[in-house]
DNA sequence: GCACACTCTGACTACGTTGTCATAGCGTCC
DNA sequence: GGACGCTATGACAACGTAGTCAGAGTGTGC
């Protein structure tokens, strides 16, 4: 401090400086710590002095200090995202769920993102928000680096699937149970009639996408399908594009189920070009319902998740754990049961050997 | 604290407390003080004991506690970001760029939503930031909510466009010049032959959608094109498809510019099942460069920003305001010169009733 | 009328860090 | 060889809040 601060300024805190809770005491004729008591809403307080109070600090415009809070307390009331950073729907849907059911928890939500396949990885993101103070941590998008996680065992960490490192007090929630709503979609694709599914796979890097095609493989086993070879892609429009080109010369292919609808984006273009069209040729099924998803060529039969629904519960986990709520060991409601809803549009029809009607009608949407 | 801490625990700080920077000193043989050198890369500290407290810091895990940091320098090194909440492809892409560069300079990262049109508003989701402690904000996607905004004149504010109750210490940045980007889009189809151009705007409260009117308008009356009648949606394809189906039956409507991809999907899709050929009856162009818009069909000329460069100008700007490094008046090199690319695909093309090849080559990808 | 519980308020202190200032050692200049 | 500057270190205070404890006031029961 350069000047030793002004003497002891009259009653309103003057030069500047932002008001605190002596500055609203002053104003009100009481304690620092009556103001303290009525900011945080404690009992004991008469109401005739609740409301000076009140009425010296929205005065004043005071706002209380979160870092000398956050000092005493230890904690900071602030929940770390890491992300990939990608801009995809499904992604940025789970990000902005998670931030509201954050601040309806009463935590401020603070992105940390991670430059995929950069140098930049999962550990450095965790370091990072460790070091700007965080009581619990949310990896959305878990992948698989290949070199095991060290997180600090007195964290609480949400992951979206499992994850090598994770232990301890760490959580890790299943989130939208992706091999259930993979099985379901296969199996829609086997009850049209088709003999079985291709799958064009996400990143195996990624647990969601594994999740997917353990449930496509699930699916074909038990119907006693043969299970084609399996195509993996990257998340984008481009590589469901690569995919689809490959794919598109095999003519025993009638059914796709794609790990995503971006994906299915591309894979439906090359099909096209290829002159095999969808879904009068071959059926293709996406994944996530993006918002344009009824409005393709052909509209998109995909799966929809309940982001808000998984969002709030995994953080309702998270945050039983940064308050130790959860110590007794009978009442974990682990609910791993969000089921994906199947959108049915008109991408996905039996195979055209033993359909009955020629072409399903274009006309309706959604 | 409950028990008045265990007598003085040994060198190593034990007792569950995380380590603090008396502890290291401890264990080093040193004064916090010089930790605290240490710690920040300050100079006049001798190589021997820098290696000897970093050594010590590191065996004890020590991590910097940012709230004692923070209620002593009086920073937070933590930016506010504003968002309405939606995962459109423009918005997350601008978050995620924002984050980027927001941790490049060293500053946290910390978002709030605000749901569109309802009760929470964007002065909501300031009040909250303040209340976290940051030391500037972001607002990425400006609203005119009708009430003027009340913000703190002393917090700096980015705003990717004007906003009223901006004014004083906050800045207001254009961002990528949606006047010039639309304008590029516009004249593009009015080079192509087409007599006048359509414009499907996005909802007239947010400022992005207010510059890309704005530039359609200019580029007409420019052109001394008869500007046709506004239509407006909330950048969803439900609401392009909606317009779409409304605008068909126009048969003097040959070229629409959207305000977005999306909406230029459900446009497109809205066309297609009222019997117009894209582009062969009606040019649709753009506004976003979506990851799928190569491979849709057709594969569409849209806009493409750079939201990177954006981003990091803005950020740049943000955080001289915050450091007090832009003092001098000079020294302010408001860009707003950062142009949208116009990605030529196959949607947009030469009227029919003076096009000399009947069809464009739908083989072509991007 | 005394004990006791409950309500309300304030004094004091600790949290972990950085800013200020003091001081000691050492080399350099004239 | 004294003055001075530079390097290196530590003692101490201060930031704004919440926890602890003490104490004053006000019933309530017997």
């Amino acid at each position: 401090m350069p000047q030793p601060r002004p003497v002891d300024d009259a009653a309103t805190a003057q030069g500047g400086r932002r008001p605190g809770m002596t500055d609203v005491a002053r104003l009100a004729g009481v304690s620092q710590k009556t103001v303290s008591r009525v900011i945080n809403g404690e009992r004991y307080v008469s109401d005739n002095i609740r409301q000076r109070v009140l009425r010296a600090a929205q005065q004043l415009g005071y706002r209380r200090n979160t870092a000398a809070r956050a000092l005493i307390t230890g904690r900071f009331r602030r929940i770390g995202f890491v992300s990939l950073g990608t801009a995809d729907y499904g992604p940025a849907s789970l990000l902005i769920a998670l931030e509201r059911a954050t601040r309806a928890a009463g935590f401020s939500f603070t992105v940390a993102t991670t430059l995929e396949g950069g140098h930049d990885k999962i550990s450095d993101a965790i370091r990072w928000l460790l070091e700007q103070g965080i009581d619990g941590i949310v990896i959305s998008e878990p992948v698989d680096e290949g070199e095991k996680l060290e997180i600090d065992p007195g964290v609480p960490v949400l992951s979206f699937g499992k994850l090598p490192g994770l232990s301890g007090s760490h959580v890790v929630f299943g989130g939208a149970d992706g091999v259930a709503a993979a099985r379901t979609a296969t199996e829609h694709l086997l009850e049209l009639g088709h003999d079985t599914v291709w799958h064009l796979a996400g990143p195996q890097r990624w647990w969601a996408a594994r999740d997917r095609r353990e449930g496509w493989r699930r699916a074909l086993d038990d119907a006693g399908a043969t299970p084609p070879p399996l195509a993996e892609g990257d998340w984008s429009p481009a590589s469901g594009y690569k995919a689809g080109t490959a794919l598109a010369s095999d003519p025993s292919m009638t059914a796709v189920f794609v790990a995503n609808d971006e994906m299915a984006i591309g894979m439906i273009r090359a099909l096209n070009e290829a002159g095999r069209a969808v879904p009068d040729d071959v059926s293709v099924i996406g994944f996530d319902d993006i918002p344009s998803a009824a409005y393709l060529s052909p509209p998109l039969t995909t799966m929809r998740q309940d982001f808000e629904a998984v969002a709030a519960h995994g953080l309702d986990l998270l945050i039983q754990q940064i308050e130790g709520t959860s110590a007794e060991p009978d009442s974990k409601p682990l609910r791993t049961d969000f089921p994906a809803d199947l959108i049915v549009r008109q991408s996905a029809a039996a195979p055209s050997h033993d359909r009955r009607n020629d072409a399903p009608s274009r006309k309706e949407v959604q």
